[in-house]
DNA sequence: GAGTGGTCTAGACCACAAT
DNA sequence: TTGTGGTCTAGACCACTCG
């Protein structure tokens, strides 16, 4: 036995999924979904909210709801982050790094842990946002021991981190990665366009030297309105 | 400035992050919140569903909301699945794989598409449910093309298909996956007894052997109410 | 001005848990 | 019986969009 809510959501999600509401087209009103089903208004709204929750609905206020295009988002390989902007231009598509904040800081005891120094350190508090064709897609936060890379400008962060390490005779022998499903903060909805409510994907990383010194560490969100992840791995000879 | 029930969230979740409400304790309940807030008692709901969403607290009906234990979660290495049973033991705990479903059924055709073939032909349908220490961990969902593993039994399923595989001579050549957050829908939820409305994290994949044929397609939910889900990646000398 | 979504209220009835 | 969360109602006011 289906509740009201969730007969108005099986309703519309079918509507989707069977396309009788097109990508960018608008599902029926709060309104009209609360008199075409007898229900009252927050009954029906409740359903639409959770369909945006899942990601299949988005809303404007004051215009409308809406079907989110999901079909069409391209693809973005998950170990080639590293070459984002030269991936990229492969595709066809323009890249761009927007960097939103660069600042040396001390870090929290939380941060200072994880990047194995201690609160007096200097740190690099870095984000940066990943665009292509000017859609926000990545937000990236990163803080970097300041003795490891003491002469990082904000010109090596507008390009690639890897390549001032590489260019100072660094090497990073392993990196150790979280997957988190997550319902992010404002400050990250906001640099994303994000919906909200709406559940995104988190990678929280650390990148360790060849000393076993810590590089980074770094929490990246990716937005899943326009793009899937993938990740291929080949057969190397004994993982499988 | 904040909604109300925005500013209802942000008190229980600092209580939470602050230790004032402690795992498996209870936050206020719902009419409490409403008085103590001059609120009315939805509004003061919404503002625990959300940090249920989120994944900070869970309810349980008749009795009260609880703070997740968070913190004292064990970790899953990913690329460590293939071998699930022999890294379980490993830790001291105990591994066991249900086998909720093992049928040869003909696919749909956007399984068949998946597999490279088409919905004549037969598929093997499993359902695995991945315990440690008698709490689901993970459930699997695979489709196999019956002319690749035709002689596939549910003790083959039972331990590992890889073994299987490579015991009929075949190797797995590459693996593609897409990493997603979703909200799952009733049927996971209960298999791995997940809250209402919780954020939970999926892979699907696929296996090519050497000859480019398709062995599985695979989804994943991953219960990250007590476990974290970590990937280790060492260089091996190109990909950094 | 009409329609939309965003927030909120003050009730109500229910199923469930504990005492 | 009391308290809890789950669902639902029938209103209300607001900010926003668009014609």
């Amino acid at each position: 036995m289906l509740t009201k809510h969730e007969e108005i959501e099986k309703f519309i999600l079918n509507g989707v999924i069977k396309g009788n509401y097109k990508p960018d087209e608008k599902v029926p009103s709060e309104n009209q979904l609360a008199e075409s089903f007898s229900v009252s208004r927050m009954t029906a709204r409740k359903a639409l909210d959770t369909l945006v929750t899942k990601g299949y609905l988005y809303k404007i206020k004051g215009k409308g709801t809406y079907v989110k295009d999901r079909e069409n988002r391209d693809i973005i390989y998950l170990d080639e982050m590293i070459g984002f902007t030269k991936r990229v231009r492969r595709t066809g598509k323009v890249p761009r790094t927007d960097v939103k904040a660069f600042e040396l800081i001390k870090p929290s005891e939380d941060i200072a842990a994880r990047l194995g120094i201690t609160t007096k350190d200097d740190v690099y508090y870095i984000e940066r946002i990943r665009n292509i064709d000017n859609e926000p897609v990545i937000l990236e936060v990163t803080y970097m021991p300041a003795y490891i890379s003491p002469d990082l400008t904000i010109d090596h962060v507008q390009k690639s981190k890897y390549d001032y390490l590489r260019a100072k005779g660094h090497r990073i022998e392993e990196m150790v990665k979280e997957y988190i499903p997550v319902i992010p903060e404002s400050k990250v909805r906001e640099d994303l366009s994000l919906d909200k409510n709406m559940t995104v994907f988190k990678i929280e990383l650390i990148s360790i030297l060849e000393d076993r010194s810590i590089f980074e560490y770094t929490k990246l969100y990716y937005n899943q309105n326009k793009y899937r992840f993938l990740q291929i791995t080949k057969n190397t000879g004994k993982s499988f």
